[in-house]
DNA sequence: TGCCGATATGAAAATTAATTCATATCCTAT
DNA sequence: ATAGGATATGAATTAATTTTCATATCGGCA
């Protein structure tokens, strides 16, 4: 077949008025990755991405919304951590659950164009 | 609202199983407007793209594929022209079709994404 | 046969994005 | 008090991506 190796791949992101992207697929999962880590540092060094970039990101999102999606603390033996607030557990749900559903839709319609494509 | 001016975006494309992007809405924007304006250069030229990025993004599918979506030549008074072979006319349908699908199925799980936000 | 405009391609320049490096700050449990 | 590890942030470096520019090639038609 000739599309026999090709498969779909999407991307949804929640943007401004003027484009500007405010949460993706990126964000997303650092966001999960720091609700099971702990900490910001010990996610990105789990996800293999550089606190540095990380860091810019969430500060900029958490500006352009106007709250925060991380209750993070500095200090104490351990350094200190990071926690999602309720509105970072709500948005990260969230955005599960449509990563399902729309896993699932796009595998169909997929079907559907490989059909008009053989 | 707390997502009140934020609005969801994405994008939908095909790939290798590498990741290689082989055809997405450029591509198909691209592929549409050559059909329209009878050469590379001036569905180019119409769309506001470089033509040499253009180029280079369609002869990269095609390596990737193992046939051609355009059939181009040169020459000739008019200087040359290409058109769409029938696998690429294929594709592009198809493509309309599967775009036009997901759109809708992104906007409604869209709605289900913002009610849960709200 | 020479002209024209599009295809075809290399290479440099510019722009953007990402990474690295360095360093200050914080604060709690020991 | 202090040690330790994470947060916080600037600046420089490097990588990746786009644009720009330049130039060769092609071939039907007047």
């Amino acid at each position: 077949m000739k599309y026999a190796n090709i498969h779909p791949e999407y991307k949804i992101w929640l943007a401004t008025a003027t484009g500007e992207g405010v949460l993706g697929d990126g964000k997303w999962k650092i966001l999960k990755a720091i609700d099971q880590a702990g900490s910001l540092a010990a996610a990105c060094e789990a996800l293999g991405i550089t606190y540095r970039h990380t860091w810019n990101d969430l500060k900029k999102v958490e500006k352009i919304l106007g709250f925060a999606l991380l209750e993070k603390s500095r200090g104490g033996q351990d350094g200190g951590h990071s926690v999602l607030t309720a509105e970072g557990i709500n948005l990260v749900n969230a955005f599960d659950q449509f990563h399902a559903r729309m896993d699932t839709l796009m595998q169909q319609e997929f079907s559907k164009l490989l059909i008009q494509l053989s």
